[in-house]
DNA sequence: AAGAAAAATGTGCTCGAACACACCGTTTTA
DNA sequence: TAAAACGGTGTGTTCGAGCACATTTTTCTT
């Protein structure tokens, strides 16, 4: 039953030469119709696999996987998505593949598309990357399907149907997912959506995050509730936040749509003794650090190091063991709160 | 660099045959001083890593482990468990690694012994285990020791010196996040902590979770709620549940410490139209669909999926690549609600 | 029918680690 | 002194797939 057949076995059986079984298994042609059917006869009664080990170890070809994304010295938050390249680079040291890290700076897209220049010339057999820029990320996807450099994407989703195949996670509903995290701490009051991002690249993100939240607000017809936008920058919070907070005495909560939930809390800790209730992203320290204090209610785990993780190593597994790749893998919405945080840091 | 040493490369390196350089890797003595201490010289410039592919084709010997698990056919709750072991099958069905999953009656000792005395008739080289009954599980593991059996538990910790590694959750910390969730959900009033198994196999199990819950409201000091204890069985559920919630017109939250949170849901959806929080555990099929009727607020997803694949992948890691096996692993503690559930079911 | 071309088939080497075995030189033993 | 024992070393084979190349068989051509 689980017996494992190789080559000669078949070979063996059908009463010809492994030579043969390997160009009827590749169809490679040069095959009599004769020995064609005697092969196939034995391969429609056995359960032949071919050994993937044997495979691996002949194959002297070398594939070369490069990953464009954001410097982390620019924006902690792609830290995570470095462990995770490594945890493939582990992972599969022992087979033919190399795998480069390229970075750019996420304020420019002439970095982003200087890096991918940098990428082109290594002649990789596929990219993975970050499409932080949507009129660019089109443009270089366009040159690596023209180059036959396989593609695929994580973090970001775009829009496009030259994109195949991409890693992370519905925005939309986790957006949902916080609203009802929010809807079980208040009762009712204003709730304020603040984007805060030194650049505007992730607007597109953050615009998801909040139909999605206002949505489940929307469906539940929760009238209890205000909710208001607001757009804030690195360098204003001091000033605007408080002043903001002032002007709406009815604020309860705030749903952050980034990983900048620290900067809020920070701020609103020095403004004010009221309890707001914070739902915001990501796992980094500071963010961490505010929950465990009880500044923070919940976060919400994007788990870009699996999301990197699973960016490689299913391209690694296309080309070493022929599996597809999958168009979407859309990563869980992990809700984190101070009782279970420490088992998701790593 | 990141070039790929082989042995015979060191050996050309150090001046000796391959065959020399493979009885100092191995420590396989009949070597002389002087050729060990060039091969080694060469050994601390180069950086070696044996190429695993080429060791794991060559290796005749194949790998037996066996999973001894309670069949899912008296209970639902380890189906998960028997995908996670067939995802592992199928990762490693290229290795020479046989995967055989040995079923026992989790009502029955007798059940549970004598599938062990199969599996040690089948003299693996590794048993992952459901530890369910702790007396026995000493003893067992006891055997295998002595036999030279590598042993590997899950789902269930048991406390003793003789188990070296455990795949599971941290039951108490799952108990304190039902109830900061609890404390999100109700302000105050009474909350019955139920307990509802066929056997009583899972006490231990059961009582962890509860102390965790507990352990909770007495640290914040929360009195305004007041805490019961309540043991059900199958057979009684539905004369028992109704009484007590007459007796106990506070009551306002129900904490459900094993799978079987949709039967409370069921008889209370009958019994009653008050507003009563329901959480509970593992996301098995009833239990989500009483979730999206918002009859279940919170579930805590348990893994076992995943804790079975872990449970086999170390041990195959282990004999496969000498990794080591961790003495623990304590999975993420998942909070499930209607929003975010879809993404954890597979 | 002979020779050339084409088609079909088989052989043999490679990848890297592991290990059995053969070999050689020195020392020990009968 | 010859043979056995031993420490040390190198050679060769194996695992299974893949592919280049050699060899055989068939078909076509003149």
């Amino acid at each position: 039953m689980d017996k494992k057949y190789t080559i000669k076995d078949i070979a063996q059986m059908a009463g010809v030469s492994k030579g043969t079984v390997d160009r009827v298994l590749h169809n490679r042609g040069k095959v009599s119709p004769a020995a064609l059917e005697k092969i196939n006869e034995v391969l429609n009664v056995i359960d032949y696999e071919p050994n993937l080990i044997a495979r691996n170890l002949k194959s002297t070809k070398v594939y070369r996987i490069c990953v464009l994304l954001p410097d982390p010295v620019f924006d902690p938050y792609w830290l995570p998505c470095v462990n995770g390249i490594q945890d493939a680079i582990t992972e599969f040291k022992a087979y033919n593949v190399v795998i480069e890290t390229h970075y750019f700076n996420p304020e420019s897209t002439k970095s982003f598309l200087k890096t991918h220049e940098a990428i082109v010339a290594k002649s990789p057999d596929a990219v993975l990357l970050a499409p932080l820029f949507h009129k660019e990320t089109i443009e270089i996807i366009k040159q690596y399907e023209e180059l036959g450099i396989m593609v695929n994407t994580f973090n970001n989703q775009v829009e496009s149907s030259s994109i195949k195949s991409f890693v992370g996670q519905d925005l939309y509903k986790s957006g949902r997912v916080a609203a009802s995290l929010m809807n079980l701490i208040l009762p009712k009051g204003q709730i304020a959506i603040i984007h805060i991002d030194e650049s505007l690249k992730n607007a597109v993100h953050m615009q998801e995050k909040e139909r999605g939240f206002r949505s489940y607000f929307e469906e539940k017809d929760l009238s209890d509730f205000s909710l208001t936008t607001l757009k804030l920058k690195y360098t204003n919070i001091e000033n605007k936040l408080p002043a903001f907070i002032i002007e709406n005495p009815d604020l309860s909560g705030i749903f952050i749509t980034t990983s900048k939930a620290y900067q809020i809390a920070s701020t609103l800790s020095n403004a004010t003794d009221k309890k707001i209730a914070l739902i915001g992203y990501d796992l980094i320290d500071k963010n961490v650090s505010f929950l465990n204090q009880g500044l923070v209610h919940f976060l919400i785990h994007q788990n870009q190091k699996r999301q990197a993780y699973l960016g490689v190593s299913t391209l690694v597994e296309h080309f070493l063991f022929r599996k597809d790749i999958p168009e979407t893998i859309l990563l869980p919405i992990d809700i984190i709160n101070v009782e279970n945080a420490s088992f998701y840091v790593s």
